[in-house]
DNA sequence: ACCTGAACACCGTTCAAGT
DNA sequence: ACCTGAACACCGTTCAAGT
């Protein structure tokens, strides 16, 4: 007989990857108790067993996703350093784009937002920013690049694109002539974004910005 | 006799009212058909004569609070405009500390983010920016003002500020040792971020940063 | 046109049992 | 230790009446 394995069927670990799908597939909003209960067949108050609320579980299933990356690049430049850290984490939100909406959710931000913090903050010491200015570029930086990526996922619903259609007739007739693509391109608006942070970062250390090609 | 006033006591303009003042006492989250129904005294239902659902209604509640404001403060430079601009949402966050969380719900945010977007795009265009990269910078400021806004609303419910307390045991040495005042400064990390994103827009725009004291 | 009351299909969570 | 089932106090919204 080969030894059976762990008797008990429900785990964190199985309604963490349960909750974690779920979300990815139908939005943040989508999960409750009762559906992710169904969708690993078993009884709502059986979770219970397992996280003490709701949000201990979002907060979980966040701390699961953000800890299985590395923000650390390892590289030596300091802005290589942040972009990749940041790169990273866009990343994560485009594979789960329910986790900016989950890291909203109070006190679900869990420990984890402390792992990019790391990597940033010694990133920007090395720039040449104290301690205090490292945090606040940090949040700068951290915000910016969830703010982005929830625009991003929320944009085929809510039709916030900031194309043609949404923009005609809406009164401002300066934001209504702008010259825009028909579709928006978050991957190049990303970019620029984080381009333009480092180059601010760079003034406020007083470091000559990246040098440009053209 | 004096003639009566309109015959209805409801109106949209009161429910808009009285979910403002609940929103802003109790949280965004706080808010329901019903508890605002009790509020206005009368019944859930009545609600829908004036909107049609719930979402339609907090999307009027950010429409009037967000129009109210004037974003364009008529300054020549292009950093003063800008300045102004995300300064006066700044404030309309702080004195409505639902307003963030209130943005964030899917198509809630109404045509008067529109508004913001009218000033800063004139502004940045005087900067030199085209129209593609006004609205990237526009996205970058706005998602910058409303996570730092959604942020100081969260911090002393969901204790995410970065004091010392909450980074203690966080298993990141570099975040632990930082030397951070016991109560975080929003004003002036706000401040400091806003600056930074203008030093770097005028290195997009190729101007120079601007001089600084010292 | 505007408001009510009952009802439907949901929530998160507590509590008392079962094994 | 772990799971169930019933229940409580909520949701947003539909529907049929009332005026």
């Amino acid at each position: 007989m080969a030894p059976v394995g762990p008797r008990r069927e429900l785990s964190p670990e199985k309604l963490i990857v349960a909750a974690l799908r779920l979300i990815d597939r139908e939005g943040a909003g989508a999960i409750s108790m009762r559906r992710l209960a169904a969708a690993v067949g078993v009884t709502p108050m059986a979770i219970y067993n397992h996280f003490a609320s709701k949000r201990d579980l979002l907060a979980a299933v966040a701390d699961h996703v953000i800890s299985a990356t590395r923000f650390d690049g390892g590289h030596d430049d300091w802005r290589d350093q942040v972009r990749h850290c940041f790169e990273a984490l866009r990343g994560l939100c485009l594979r789960h784009p329910g986790l900016p909406a989950l890291l909203e959710v109070d006190g679900a931000a869990p420990a984890s937002v402390f792992a990019p913090m790391e990597a940033t903050v010694q990133a920007l010491r090395q720039a040449g920013l104290d301690d205090v200015d490292s945090v606040r570029a940090y949040f700068l930086l951290i915000g910016f690049t969830l703010s982005q990526a929830a625009y991003q996922a929320r944009a085929p619903i809510a039709a916030l694109e900031p194309s043609e259609q949404n923009r005609a007739g809406c009164d401002y007739p300066d934001t209504e002539q702008l010259e825009l693509p028909p579709s928006w391109d978050f991957d190049a608006s990303f970019a620029f974004g984080l381009t333009l942070i480092l180059d601010g970062i760079a003034v406020s250390a007083r470091q000559p910005p990246e040098q440009k090609a053209g």
